[in-house]
DNA sequence: CTGAAAGCGCTAACAG
DNA sequence: CTGTTAGCGCTTTCAG
């Protein structure tokens, strides 16, 4: 900066003045201030700014998902990206993998960044290091799972809601015997879901078949070794609620290799590309990953702009999309 | 940094010494300030030290893929993710959607925050504007495309050559009329893939059937809307090379809703999740996003470390995956 | 082993 | 309309 201010020949407060647009330069100097600006490829070093800048924003937000490799995070991460992008705010992201030690890292990696605003899908217990964060200023939003030991905005789809939903789809087929396939039962969203399909079978007054309660699995591959487990014994499920992407994906895997996708009704939890062009169709209650994204970045940077009203929880409804597998009646 | 140094009783410098676990510092004043550092709940701020630090390194990295919400984007990012944490180095990403407008807003924004590097697809015409930036020592490497108007690390995947492998499985499959739908004709990747189909059909002596020459496709829609036209005339192809992963899909409705996918071989550019389980199975090139996101994380840490040989281009290799739908024999 | 002083690139506050 | 001075939170340099 010293040294555009030399070649344009004015001062360095000046070529601040220019840089940040700020009014009373005759348009002449800012158009010196500007030749000599590109001439030296000058960019100016935000952090820099910001450490004596009056708010102190860097203009940076960090975003915590489960992977950025995840379809349902990829979502969520553009629609918050082009937010941000809007404002001019760059975001970081981090992936996770639903481990609270990397939660915990990747928080303070961005907290030492000074992100202007947290939001995350939460993996730890208790979130309740972030208290200080929160109250020293730091907008904290969480995303697809609610917090807890802290008291903050959350953005999270309607999981019992929608799990029931399914439940209820697959009641109304005519089904009785139905499996669910659920991930780690300490994560929030599945023990929600479970919740939903539970008091489902219980409003319908279906008892609740234990053995075709499986739960803790977490890719594709134990999903598949769930099916054949389900399937290996007499008496079988008639139909199966996967609860995850991945697990729907090891169902269908695990279906197909017994012949048994058409027989057996299937509903997942979250979509999946290409679901459509599966045989039959892969029936889904869908999120809407884009949406989540869009409201929190628009809860952050309410926070930021200065909201104080006390947070709340936005839930964001699912949808029941009918492709086929979810309407196959029983069979035998 | 201040408010420690006081509750600790110590220097300020003594603090600083302690969380860059510089030595000599006695062990007693260890345990003091990190006690005092805890309570006070302190993050160093990375950004302030580095504007004295003489490597003013930010631990920053910044990427720009075509969408972070596409699924090789997605999975390029995450291995670059994985390199970058495990040397404290976070990640900004941003999304170009092939815009050139985007891009250069998109590299300020990133020079400004001093990113120590950048990995970057290229969307503009040149990069010629990244030169200064090179030079004054932040390293570029360039990701699925290479660079023009810059000599810079590219990791880019053999396009050429799998695109003239997909031709020749086609062609051994007794095809003759082979159609090629391309993504926008000035995207690096897309010529490239061109150029592969064509100089495979020059040596097996077929004729180059211009008119089965799509270009300028860019999404599910144009694709889709490009197998319509291909199918309305009389004289159809019997096979189709879709270059691109949205394209591919694009493909694969259109074929779909004039009931052909049985009978009209497909073969995609990309891989593309579920591709397995379609009927038919989808027979595509694979690339290795995993690989090429770890490389060029790789070279971009290199020259950090020091690396000045001349740049090189990588060339990651593709497969051809067989899954019924390229194995698919001319008809009619 | 520890601390005081200077300065990184920038902006706030105040002069001219 | 423009410049000067101080200081953001830290590291460097140098002196205890």
């Amino acid at each position: 900066m010293r040294d555009v201010a030399a070649l344009a020949g004015v001062g360095i407060k000046t070529v601040s003045r220019v840089i940040n647009r700020e009014p009373n330069v005759s348009s002449a100097t800012i158009e010196r201030v500007q030749s000599a600006a590109t001439r030296l490829n000058y960019h100016p070093d935000i952090q820099a700014g910001n450490l004596r800048r009056s708010d102190r924003r860097t203009q940076t937000l960090g975003l915590l998902v489960g992977s950025v490799a995840n379809p349902f995070s990829g979502a969520v991460h553009r629609s918050i990206e082009d937010a941000a992008a809007s404002r001019g705010v760059a975001v970081f992201a981090s992936s996770l993998d639903d481990d609270p030690a990397r939660e915990r890292v990747a928080v303070s990696a961005f907290l030492r960044r000074r992100v202007d605003g947290l939001i995350l899908t939460p993996v730890s217990k208790s979130q309740g290091y972030l208290l200080s964060e929160q109250e020293h200023g730091t907008p904290v939003v969480f995303i697809d799972r609610e917090p807890s030991g802290i008291d903050a905005d959350a953005i999270v789809s309607n999981n019992a809601e929608g799990a029931a939903l399914a439940t209820r789809h697959l009641l109304e087929q005519g089904h009785r015997r139905i499996a669910f396939l659920g991930d780690r039962h300490d994560i929030w969203t599945a023990s929600e879901r479970r919740r939903g399909f539970l008091e489902e079978l219980g409003r319908a007054g279906v008892p609740t078949g234990e053995a075709w309660l499986v739960e803790d699995l977490h890719d594709e591959h134990t999903a598949h070794a769930a099916i054949e487990g389900l399937f290996a014994g007499a008496r079988r499920p008639t139909a199966v609620f996967s609860a995850q992407n991945l697990i729907t994906i090891g169902a269908i895997r695990g279906l197909r290799e017994r012949e048994l996708q058409k027989k057996v009704a299937l509903v997942g939890f979250d979509d999946v590309e290409l679901g459509d062009l599966l045989d039959p169709g892969l029936s889904v209650i869908a999120q809407d990953p884009d949406r989540i994204g869009t409201l929190a970045a628009e809860r952050v940077f309410a926070r930021l702009d200065g909201d104080d009203r006390p947070p709340k929880t936005v839930v964001v409804p699912t949808t029941l999309i009918e492709r086929g597998s979810g309407e196959i009646r029983p069979h035998e």
